[in-house]
RNA sequence: GGGAGGGUAGCGAAGUGGCUAAACGCGGCAGACUGUAAAUCUGUUACCUCCGGUUUCGGCAGUUCGAAUCUGCCCCCUCCCA
């Protein structure tokens, strides 16, 4: 089996420009792609982790990589499937952004001896000509044709601005550089960028007269339709001091049952034949796949030792055996001797937004400090206590240590 | 440039002088039931030292004993005409 029946049989592929073209291409190791990576916050997040892990696969099969960081479309702000203007992000931010995402990515992708490539669109697009590039570019694309594209549809009925019209443009000129200089001939994208991606193909195919391919990835949804990824309180992160590798672990850990399948297929590198047998599994072994998933996947993201750490946390305080040592912990400094008031302990430990919140908590029996149920809301926790540290439990889920430095 | 309609809590959306910290729905959080799942039911959902007090309804300035609600100016968004 090749790299793309194998990418087809987990589900990854939504839409492709050529199917025999491309299956003979990533099978032979004959493609060059880019994946591009905008740089709208300072760490990767899960959606980007599928687009990272298809990179890695494909670089396993032989292919070469090229990771484009978005320094110069960044700029611009990508309007697809949005249904609102995005922030603009300043020039600092970006490169600042920029830094962040290629340390994390190192971690995926095998940079060294050229088996890959880390290229920022700032170099070409930054500099640009207006004029230059409306008549070399600009000629090449139809209003009419851009604005009957699906990707804008949304902002068409709320207003979409000239710049964030223009990405569509800037994409597009990313693929006829990258083909031209770096001889890209395959870009890979989330299912939203295809759009963006066909406008590539078709300016290298009217600038060049040659043929380059796209080949989008479902997007990763959940039973509900909604983005994976997403919590309440945010986007999942890669980076450990924006998501601890307890919360991420426990993120896979806790999914719906109905998702648990796709996403090993889709996220991670067990073998097909496994996987297979796992879904013949009866369903009280459910937990153990999301045991295997989320383990699986915080070692793929946060190394091993982190992982059996993050497993380890876990079996201690859902089923009291193991260590619990390895559990979130908030270090306290300068407490006075009376100790100081749990509300004020959690509010630190940013398991509550205010005290208000606290309050409520406590009075609906969700607190427990050591395994005790609070029923007080002006529990103090005393100054010997913390020295040993302090257990606290917010719901069923969440755990936090409290401890003195 | 002209005309019309808008901007209310995380989102959607009521409210059009005091009874409104602001209906309702979604989302969130907690409790019950469970399998660290889903579904369901219950409670809760601005902030504080929660008796009581403080700051909120695009912004600023007014009218009034009292304004999300009235007036003026400003900013932003959508639609129609040019």
């Amino acid at each position: 089996m090749g790299i793309y029946e194998e990418l087809k049989e987990r589900g990854l592929l939504a839409q492709v420009t050529d199917e025999n073209e491309i299956r003979d291409l990533i099978n032979n190791g004959k493609a060059t792609f880019y994946i591009g990576f905008d740089p709208t916050a300072d760490s990767l997040h899960v959606g980007h982790f599928m687009t990272l892990v298809l990179m890695k696969r494909l670089q396993q099969a032989g292919n070469k990589p090229i990771a484009l960081l978005g320094g110069g479309t960044g700029m611009i702000g990508d309007p697809s499937g949005r249904s609102d203007l995005r922030k603009v992000l300043t020039i600092q931010d970006i490169d600042h952004n920029i830094e962040c995402f290629k340390k994390q990515m190192s971690r995926f992708i095998d940079f060294s001896n050229g088996k890959a490539m880390l290229i920022n669109n700032a170099d070409w697009l930054r500099g640009l000509n207006y004029i230059e590039l409306l008549r070399d570019v600009g000629a090449c694309f139809s209003v009419n044709h851009m604005l009957a594209a699906e990707c804008y549809k949304q902002r068409m009925e709320r207003g979409l601005s000239f710049l964030e019209f223009n990405y569509m443009i800037m994409q597009a000129y990313d693929f006829y550089y990258l083909h031209e200089h770096y001889h890209c001939n395959m870009q890979f994208g989330g299912d939203d960028q295809w759009s963006n991606m066909l406008a590539g193909t078709e300016l290298i195919r009217k600038k060049t007269g040659k043929d380059a391919y796209a080949m989008t990835i479902t997007l990763l949804l959940n039973s509900e339709g909604k983005k994976m990824g997403k919590t309440a309180s945010g986007a999942v992160w890669l980076d450990p001091n924006k998501t601890s590798p307890f919360d991420f672990y426990q993120y896979w850990r806790n999914i719906e049952d109905a998702d648990v399948m796709k996403c090993l297929k889709m996220l991670t590198f067990i073998p097909l034949e496994t996987i297979k047998e796992m879904e013949s599994w009866p369903n009280e072994r459910i937990n153990e796949k999301k045991m295997i998933l989320a383990h699986e996947l915080t070692e793929l993201v946060h190394g091993k030792e982190e992982a059996d750490k993050a497993e380890a946390a876990a079996k201690a305080l859902f089923s009291g055996q193991g260590d619990d040592s390895n559990m979130p912990t908030t270090e306290l400094e300068n407490v006075s001797s009376e100790g100081i008031a749990l509300l004020d302990a959690m509010v630190i430990a940013k398991l509550i937004t205010s005290k208000g919140e606290g309050r409520r908590l406590i009075e609906q029996g969700g607190v427990s400090v050591n395994n005790e149920k609070v029923n007080d809301v002006y529990l103090v926790l005393t100054k010997e206590s913390l020295k040993e540290g302090v257990k606290i439990k917010k719901g069923k889920k969440i755990f936090h240590k409290i401890i003195l430095k």
